[in-house]
DNA sequence: CTTCTTCACTTCTATATAGAACTAGTTGAC
DNA sequence: GTCAACTAGTTCTATATAGAAGTGAAGAAG
């Protein structure tokens, strides 16, 4: 087969279209994460290129961060783990030092009217608020509001919570086919309110680190809008330049 | 010739140990900042490789941010303008809302022997403090303590005033040649001190942002170790994930 | 059952080559 | 002097090919 897809824009380069297509076909759910994506030989065939384009498509997949190569093993689809990156901007260790993903509780999920903002960011007012809280040991750490299209997520507020594990990302998956390939935060200060305080166990007013993000689907389209709330002298942020 | 520096350590492939050759050359300063590189024609002739063998190793100094290359005219060494990224951190905008690099002031230069933490980073006790503080429209929002060793950069205490602009990376490259290539920032939440908020106009007590930076030249040594402190409400952060 | 070998398949490295696309300077026409 | 055409040099795209290196499963040897 000839990839008969709606055809890359313009006349781009043979390898940047087909870096679109396979991006297309993975954001189509073509293949799960973990899964074995055709060898290189077998693309190259597919697509009438030679191997060092498709080689070059598939890298600059894998310098994005969707695909991995194994060598000898093949080339598979990424499962994006990057709920944890949250907790980049946190100490979320356990006493021993150890890294862990902490555990969630549920505390409420209501079909409501996004704030103005909120909708703006998320092209519809009609949406489904979660409140989440993130404990360390038992001990609540980072207080969550989350904000998700009512229509994408049809039916997420009625979801067991028996079924939902500690990340949310991979019940979008598994549930809606919604992959969620990128997301933007921004850190900032601010104060507690009354409810957030009593929820994490501090004062109000006791400084806090808000760190909000917008979530996207592989297509573009955004799918979560989130803020997390966190005491301040837990904050750490480490990064890299150069 | 075949580049007789010291070859690069195993039986690692060739482009990588060009590419390691490359970076040993910029870091020995064989190329000033925005210097055009030999062609790829030339690199392959000098290390008697394929051209396709070459690309791959600059490529990776190009994904790395070294490197930057320009159709039809060459390959140019990148000068890293990161001291600007520190700004990404505050809201360091004109009244107009226009972006800009900050004024500095110094307030003093001295040398002292470093804190503990600062000479275990550093390698050395030995250093020269140096306080200043960044001024947007003559208000001031930036307190700055950075520590570099003195015997990377002697003399520096008494270079005239006069003679070092609003960024220090510059003079540390004309007259010392110490060509920062990589940063480390961490971001902490925290309160100021009697000092800091008189500097920076602002209550004892009142919410801060720290952010401690170790900067390393391309041979990997630390050079310069600081820490800036700004006022909280007016920390910003984003980033892009995935 | 365990261990070793073989084999098919994969990605990875490297070469050689051809032409397209682009840049910057020089030359030539007016 | 001005502008267009040309040219030498550069990176970029794409192909074809060969073998190295690694994987995982199946089969042989003990």
């Amino acid at each position: 087969m000839t990839a008969p897809s709606p055809q890359s824009d313009t006349r781009l380069p043979a390898y940047l279209r087909l870096r679109d297509d396979i991006a297309r076909r993975i954001a189509a759910g073509e293949w799960g994460p973990d899964d074995l994506l055709p060898s290189e030989n077998k693309l190259s065939a597919q697509h009438a290129l030679s191997v060092g384009t498709v080689r070059k498509a598939i890298q600059q997949l894998v310098d994005e961060g969707l695909l991995e190569r194994r060598q000898g093993s093949g080339t598979f689809l990424r499962k994006p783990a990057f709920d944890a990156t949250l907790f980049r901007f946190f100490q979320a260790r356990e006493a021993d030092g150890a890294p862990s993903i902490p555990s969630s509780r549920l505390i409420s999920r209501t079909r409501v009217t996004a704030p103005a903002a909120v909708a703006a960011a998320l092209g519809t007012g009609d949406v489904i608020r979660i409140e989440r809280l993130r404990c360390l040991s038992e001990q609540p750490f980072l207080a969550e509001t989350l904000y998700i299209p009512a229509a994408r997520f049809p039916g997420f507020e009625a979801i067991p919570e028996s079924e939902i594990g500690p990340l949310l990302y991979p019940v979008y998956l598994d549930r809606y086919g919604v992959f969620v390939a990128r997301a933007e935060d921004e850190v900032r200060f601010g104060t507690a309110d009354a409810a957030t305080a009593r929820r994490l166990g501090i004062a109000e007013g006791a400084p806090v680190a808000l760190i909000e993000r917008l979530a996207f689907a592989m297509s573009g389209e955004p799918v979560e809008w989130r803020i997390a709330c966190g005491p301040a002298d837990r904050f750490r942020y480490r990064s890299r330049i150069g």
